[in-house]
RNA sequence: GGCGGCAUAGCCAAGUGGCUAAGGCGACGGUCUGCAAAACCGUUAUUCCCGAGUUCAAAUCUCGGUGCCGCCUCCA
């Protein structure tokens, strides 16, 4: 057993051998609040989360860091078309994303630093650059002196010579180079600032990741993660400053996650394409959002689509519908094989067998760089197991027995993606008005009133439920 | 123009040198059902964008095409 990662910079998969053998530290890069969260902004919390999950799963102690970028240009500029401080946008906007990630299950990270809140630890970073003469002071700004650090672009694959054309200065920038990148942002007349020692002004966009990722999770750490668009240059900048400062290697494991497409194109802010998380989480369910945004691995892009979301639907149905069946079957029923007092369980019972197997491939997709489609696709065989003993009238007392311990594979496996969470209560909570309908509709089925019968179900149907007639009696469920 | 990635059935998606090319959706046939739904059983890629090469052996490696995506400016 052991785990495989891809890693951007080396280009390759290799094996995990994290710094501390029972401690592992995540840095996953969050969103700059200036906007509400977007469909994008949840993979990345999702891929995380389910590495996470299943690096606690492994026994490992995860500290789990994602920042907020709450002062930026654009931040400012949204403030000032609204006329309210910037901190107020970057709060209400925090706010949304945490809101979102409890939705989706997303557990909540060990830290959420925020820039404005690590102004110590970022002036500390770019004055050991300034002595190390990595940066330098121009004017009220202070820049990374990229031609100073000879592995620039190790990241991205990119040579410094192949970036000079192209690059644009801003105006009022005073760069000794164009690839140079902004460390600390000297403040013009109005804008929020903080005191330093070049004078007030705000950090650059790079250099707060390193300062945060480094005070949470030291110098070198195991894991750093984002979207694929920041492999450069916001990444590239982040391994520039950090490691020129330290000397030492910063994230040992560059773990990017593929986009988020919609009609073939990223979805991003600044084109105005994207779905808000808040208008999509009214139309799907948050299990059928998160299964979706887990079925394909990490690394790819991924298409949002409401054909693709409708059929994840169904799919994420016949996993909880089996796992109802099985517990339902298991709880409370003494288990003759055992009653005996046998105190293991039958070895040769085929459900039992399939749980086996599929907590093994299980096992070995997700230490394959954290293959959670693939680990997610294995479940679908051991619900087909455990749907096939329930079925069949004449279950053996073998398969019965079985059953329970099967269940609950399938439920702790599920449990370490993040799934089964019943978001809505969806089992527990059939409406009173849904119910009662479903009792007049049993009546209506007794008399042989199918008319009757067909056009109640209509009727609990429009109300988003689905009605399955069983021997024991009518199950209905709110449809996914 | 430079850098990186992707191309597998009707659709989505695993698989990155050798056992029958996972799984889901859809479709078709069957069981069950008052009819459904759900579930179960069966069928649905002699073949992995195209061409050449390496190898006893390639969807998987190499080279050359074609198409798509991302980055090179803020973006998860």
């Amino acid at each position: 057993m052991s785990i495989r990662v891809y890693d951007t910079r080396k280009r390759k998969k290799l094996p995990f051998e994290p710094v501390d053998p029972k401690r592992t530290g995540m840095y996953v890069c969050g969103m700059t609040v200036q906007d509400k969260p977007h469909v994008g902004h949840k993979r990345y919390a999702v891929a995380g989360d389910v590495i996470r999950r299943y690096l606690e799963s492994k026994g490992f102690e995860v500290v789990y860091v994602t920042n907020f970028t709450d002062i930026d240009d654009r931040i400012i500029e949204r403030a000032n078309k609204e006329g309210i401080p910037f901190d107020k946008v970057s709060e209400r906007n925090m706010k949304a994303f945490l809101t979102y990630s409890d939705l989706l299950n997303i557990k909540r990270a060990t830290h959420y630093p925020r820039a404005t809140e690590h102004l110590p630890e970022i002036i500390a970073l770019i004055q050991r650059l300034i002595e190390k003469k990595h940066a330098y002071v121009s004017g009220i700004d202070v820049y990374f002196d990229v031609r100073s650090y000879p592995k620039y672009g190790q990241l991205s694959g990119r040579k410094v010579d192949d970036l000079r054309q192209g690059v644009r200065i801003e105006v009022g920038e005073m760069k000794r180079d164009p690839l140079d990148f902004t460390l600390w942002k000297g403040a013009k007349p109005g804008e929020p600032s903080w005191p330093s020692p070049w004078g007030p002004g705000r950090p650059g966009w790079h250099i707060e990741c390193s300062a945060m990722a480094m005070k949470y999770l030291g110098e070198t750490f195991d894991f750093h993660g984002g979207g694929q668009d920041l492999v450069f240059p916001h990444h590239e900048n982040e391994i520039a400053q950090s490691e020129a400062a330290t000397g030492k290697t910063f994230a040992r494991y560059w773990i990017e996650n593929g986009l988020v497409l919609l009609r073939g194109a990223k979805m991003s802010k600044s084109e105005q394409h994207f779905f808000l998380i808040e208008d999509v989480a009214k139309k799907v369910e948050p299990e059928v959002i998160r299964f979706y945004l887990q079925s394909t691995q990490y690394r790819s892009p991924i298409e949002w689509n409401e054909d693709r979301l409708r059929e994840a639907g169904i799919a994420y149905a016949r996993l909880k519908s089996a796992l109802e069946t099985g517990e339902k079957s298991g709880d409370g029923t003494p288990d003759p094989a055992l009653a005996g007092g046998a105190t293991e369980l039958p070895a040769n019972a085929k459900v039992l067998a399939e749980a086996r197997k599929t907590e093994k491939l299980f096992q070995e997709s997700m230490e394959d760089d954290f293959n959670s489609a693939k680990a997610q696709g294995h479940l679908f065989d051991l619900a087909k197991a455990i749907n096939r003993v329930s079925e069949s009238g004449r279950m053996s007392e073998v398969e019965r027995a079985a059953l329970p311990e099967a269940t609950r594979t399938l439920r702790r496996l599920g449990e370490t993606l993040g799934l089964f969470w019943d978001a809505n209560g969806a089992e527990e909570a059939i409406p009173d008005e849904v119910q009662a309908l479903v009792t007049q509709r049993d009546e209506a089925r007794l008399q042989k009133q199918w008319q009757r019968a067909d056009e109640l179900r209509a009727e609990i149907q429009a109300l988003g439920f689905v009605l399955e007639d069983q021997k024991g009696g009518t199950r209905a469920r709110r449809k996914l």
